[in-house]
DNA sequence: AGAATTTGTTAGATTAATCTAACAAATAAA
DNA sequence: TTTATTTGTTAGATTAATCTAACAAATTCT
């Protein structure tokens, strides 16, 4: 066992791929995971002897692939690299689902640390905002991006009430 | 001569590399974007044929890099890509610029269009904000990224100065 | 049980991107 | 103008990821 410390991109979708089917099907096997990669079986094949040489998956001839503590933790924090991204492209600035999900794809490969801990406060941010629903500035954006015209701001229009009120 | 539809990240990152020298020193040899990719010179050699036979560059034997009007416009795409990711990742999430400038290097081959464009309006959006350099709720994001406590905004504490006042 | 279908594996080819080693051209220094 | 240094090229090996073709095991159907 070489005991890798980086996986490659590829790896880590067929690490990825695994928990998703264990998730969705209790199980994860060849058929599977080449279907959901869009890849043939022996390409599957190959992906887990290599992933199996270093101790990331277990998988005996004919049988179920199942995952180490080491696959699980990183298939984990893959998933979350990965559900963070989708949450920030679709929910704050309103991507397509499904290019959301594929950009996602992509990027949960090459996202720094330091990026997604930003990322992932700058939706807990905006998620546990006092303000009910998307808060006001994202409302803004969402005008602005559909208008390329600004939203007055709170403030002024408050300011501009009390100025009528005298 | 192919005329590929799609680069892949690597001749990307060669075209890019290509302008990046250009608009420092003037021209681009291979040692130049040898040194700058880390790759060994028989590899920029190897993706300049490429590039070559696809149309993208033109390098005669000994010569200087040059781009034809294809990889020029290519390499202006990728390279408005990485800018914008950069400043988005610099500018709005406060990331270190090393890092930044890593991930969007990275980032820049596999963003879509939409991502894109969303991505852009919303710098544009915070640039031409009204209220001058950093909006208010941006700020309130850095204080709750160093913090994790919330600054009461701008809305709230207006009206609190206005029941103060009766 | 036997046949048909699905699923999985092996062998071997292919492609893209990289490398090292050896050499050739161009440039700079003596 | 030789020599030395830098720069560029070619040939050939290596690695990762994929594929097709052929076969083998497991499962399902009749």
């Amino acid at each position: 066992m070489k005991k890798k410390q980086k996986l490659s991109s590829n790896m880590e979708d067929y690490l990825e791929a695994i928990t998703v089917l264990k998730q969705k099907n209790g199980v994860a096997r060849v058929r599977g995971i080449s279907r959901l990669l869009k890849v043939e079986p022996p390409s599957v094949a190959s992906a887990l002897n290599n992933l199996s040489e270093n101790g990331f998956v277990i998988h005996e001839r004919y049988g179920y692939v199942e995952l180490t503590p080491e696959g699980e933790k990183l298939a984990r924090d893959i998933q979350k690299k990965h559900q963070m991204l989708l949450k920030f492209l679709t929910e704050i600035l309103n991507i397509d689902f499904k290019i959301a999900q594929v950009d996602a794809c992509k990027m949960e490969h090459t996202i720094s640390p330091q990026t997604f801990k930003k990322l992932t406060k700058f939706i807990e941010f905006i998620e546990t905002s006092p303000v009910s629903g998307r808060p006001a500035w994202l409302k803004g954006f969402d005008y602005y991006f559909k208008t390329g015209k600004r939203l007055r701001c709170k403030v002024r229009q408050i300011k501009q009430k009390m100025l009528a009120k005298r």
